[in-house]
DNA sequence: TATGAATGAGTTTTCATTCAT
DNA sequence: AATGAATGAAAACTCATTCAT
């Protein structure tokens, strides 16, 4: 293994303590020491890595974020409805979730609803993952699949609200998360809002 | 003026005060001073009145989210259909905002969206307002309005995601906030809620 | 009863109601609005009768104070042995913890015991008792009834200071305090100081 | 010097400007950037070697204490009178107030005498003491050496506080503190406790 | 006399970050 | 690369005391 291997190989090994320890105890009680430990190393090394504490977090989620905008312009990307692209967006979603609860809650629960704080700071890349959605339900209104008397732009920000209170849900024990709950609260996402969206017969 | 009453003007005159703090600065950003500084009265006497900084938004919340509680409990007591009490309630919200963009900054930013802070904390009391909305959409699916394939809850968490979701698109300046784009934009909610939960003819 | 005699009443029961406070909670843990709550009164009203908190406990130690340099006074006034004299100051004292046990543990534990707060305010008062019983040992070592090697200064310290370490122990219940006990300790005292540890020949 | 010695030095530099301080200005008037000041160290620095300020005075006391507990055990081990015995023990205490006058004013001062405060924490160490004294004075007993009419813990403690009011006199300065004056104390002491004040037939 | 609203001085502690080794 | 000692900014809160009523 080469030694920028072995850097990277840090590298995630610190996010990926970061992340359990943000998903643990919430970005602001998680000590820089908190993380090295979880890590296995001293805490100053961390600032060979990253700049800031902020950093580690900013980079958890522009990492992530980055796969969620590729899932959207992949989904559009297909030959299928809009119904059909919204859906595997709520799946790619819902199966990061699944996948990965705890990179899921730090996102979620640290960053795009705190709404002050991170919320803020990747406001540009959250509105850009609306804008991507709302290009998809542009297009569904022209094609006629969907009604025209929606703003795009809210459309796609209330399909994100009704995915995000789902799984702020889990994340807070509101709503069942088994296999079976989580595949059905799939279905229900896009079935809420797709039906409300989709042109009347 | 009695004392009394003298004395719940300065308790109001501080809360007031609290509430355009937060709104402007953030809650952690907000100092005590910069509180009693606006309110025009020391910082001690903020502790005459209440025992702590935190309890300053937990009192704005508490006395907000009775009001909304109450709200959506008129909106089910009136002889209507789901929609049109769905219909209130989005109305109730929209119009809070409308009456009180600072207030509701504080309480959509600082608590129901603050989720590992405030919003845990008052987790059961807007647990709270999702069950009650939940109560409307099963009496709906039980009286043929809506459709059964949707778990109650579930529906209700969407709706007021959708609600949510709006509030901060405008509170974030996504979304244009005249007086005319908020009305259509509570059109829009109920419009795309309710047609994805209507029984289709 | 005249307004003066009412007013007299009133500091009586603010400054027992103090006595009880402080030996409860201590002088430090005490609040002025503890004491006003006990009495019974607005903790504004403390305000017209005494200067501070710390006049409280000046006032309660004074008072007492006074008795006890006039019982110094008075055993040596009589016509008797120096171990009498020493046995009616012990007396005086084990007698007063006997009948006010919270006032004595405010004078022991927050005055003269508190070296470096009021121990050292009221330094030479308490000095004045030294010297008081210092004066008793000069006599009857002139008398032949004491040995001359002794600096009578050094032996008054250490009187007090084996009957302050009795009633400390009774505070702290380190030493049993029923009517028995208190009596048999009293005894010790006297003996103690007065015949030492050693076996007499 | 290995890091761990380095690290050994800077605790004990601290501890060292802490007795300074709070012998110059009592515990509670000494602020932990004092206590820096006079180390050389930023404060931030003393919560890396100690938990609180509070640390800081019990991590003093319980290392002088140790010594006290066993200079008292190794006296009693000494195969001498119980009288050889006490003085060694009153050896000990006057030698190190002779030796550190700041450090044994801040043991006597702020734990010792502090009756409400350190020294109810550090009860059972200083009850300890009276213990080990007492056993000592019971042994004596068996033997003949001292009378049986006194009870040993009582003793102990009269003992005890007879020293500790010598050396409250010196550092309220009450009594002369010259070598000579230390040294003659010290056999008055023993003298007083052990042989009464009384003249002997 | 009596009340209690109003004032504001004063200090420990945490922890992200830096940097010498 | 790695360590962890060293730094210091930053803020809520208590409570004795004052004073208008």
């Amino acid at each position: 293994m080469s030694t920028q291997d072995a850097a990277a190989e840090r590298r995630r090994q610190i996010l990926d303590a970061a992340v359990r320890v943000f998903a643990r105890q919430g970005f602001h009680a998680s000590r820089v020491s908190d993380i090295a430990d979880e890590a296995g190393v001293a805490y100053g090394l961390l600032y060979h890595y990253f700049r800031s504490k902020d950093e580690l977090l900013d980079t958890v989620f522009t990492e992530r974020w980055e796969l969620m905008l590729a899932a959207i312009e992949a989904a559009d990307a297909r030959d299928a409805s809009a119904r059909d692209k919204l859906d595997d967006i709520a799946g790619f979603i819902v199966g990061s979730y699944h996948h990965d609860p705890e990179l899921m809650k730090v996102i979620i629960v640290e960053v795009t609803r705190a709404a002050n704080s991170f919320g803020r700071t990747h406001l540009p890349a959250i509105r850009e993952a609306f804008d991507r959605i709302a290009r998809i339900v542009a297009k569904a209104q022209a094609a006629g699949e969907f009604r025209g008397d929606v703003d795009p732009l809210f459309a796609a920000m209330s399909f994100y609200g009704v995915v995000e209170q789902a799984l702020t849900a889990w994340i807070f024990g509101q709503l069942g998360a088994s296999d079976a709950e989580i595949e059905a609260t799939r279905a229900q996402i896009v079935r809420t809002v797709c039906d409300g969206l989709t042109t009347r017969a």
